[in-house]
DNA sequence: CGTCCACCAAATCCGCCTTGTTCATCTGGG
DNA sequence: CCCAGATGAACAAGGCGGATTTGGTGGACG
C-alpha cells in the first residue's frame, strides 16, 4: 500500500478532495514527527505507540564483504502496537 | 504525546475543527490498519513503513512470578523509519 | 464519569540491524 | 498524464538489541 493508496482511502472515507485527504496525511505525520522529536513518544491510544530510541555503538558485520565492522550510535524510532491493532492483523 | 495533542496539533495546523482534525486521524489510522491487514506493508515515502510480521513461538519468563512460559506465535506489525525520519531524530 | 488502554517490573531468546549495489517503483511538478 | 528524479526493497552473515510475557494501576478517552 502506497502513500497514493493511503491518501485515495482517506478521501474516500472522509468524502473530501484527494488534495485535502492528502495534506490531512501530510500534515498528521509530519505532526507526529515532532512530537516524536520534542516529547521522544506518541502514543496513540487503540493503535500502538511511536517511541524515540537511542541505540549505542555497537559491533557489526559487513554483509558484502564479511569483514567486522563497527556501528557508529544512532536515533532511530521504534513502534508497539496496541492490543487492538494486534488482533486485527 | 497523546492522541488529543496529536488532535490539536493538526488542528492547528489545518485550521480545522478539533473533531474533523480528530476525525481525519482516526479515519487514516484505520486506514492503515486495513493496508497492513490486505497489503501486509504500507509504506509511506518519507516516513516509514509498516510492515506485518509473523512471530515464532518462543519461550518467555512470568515477569510475576519468574516462572517460564510458552509465548504462542503471533502477529504483529513492525516499523522501519525513511532515512528522512531518522535524520530528523 | 465509567471504561479501557498503556506502562512497569526482570529475564530470555528471536530476529532486527548493519553495507552497498541494482532494480523496480513511486513521486510530484510541468 | 507523463517523465525524470528519487526513494526503498532485496540480498548476503552474524551479533546483540529489544520485543515479549502478567497483572495492577494511573491516566486517558469518549
Amino acid at each position: 500500500m502506497n502513500k497514493a493508496d493511503l491518501v485515495d482511502a482517506v478521501a474516500a472515507e472522509l468524502k473530501t478532495s484527494r488534495a485535502d485527504a492528502a495534506r490531512a496525511v501530510e500534515t498528521i505525520l509530519e505532526a507526529i514527527q515532532r512530537g516524536l522529536k520534542t516529547d521522544a513518544k506518541v502514543a496513540i491510544a487503540g493503535f500502538g505507540t511511536f517511541v524515540r530510541r537511542e541505540r549505542k555503538a555497537r559491533k557489526g558485520i559487513n554483509p558484502v564483504t564479511k569483514q567486522p565492522i563497527q556501528i557508529a550510535a544512532t536515533t532511530t524510532c521504534g513502534f508497539r502496537p496496541s492490543p487492538q491493532l494486534r488482533d486485527v492483523l
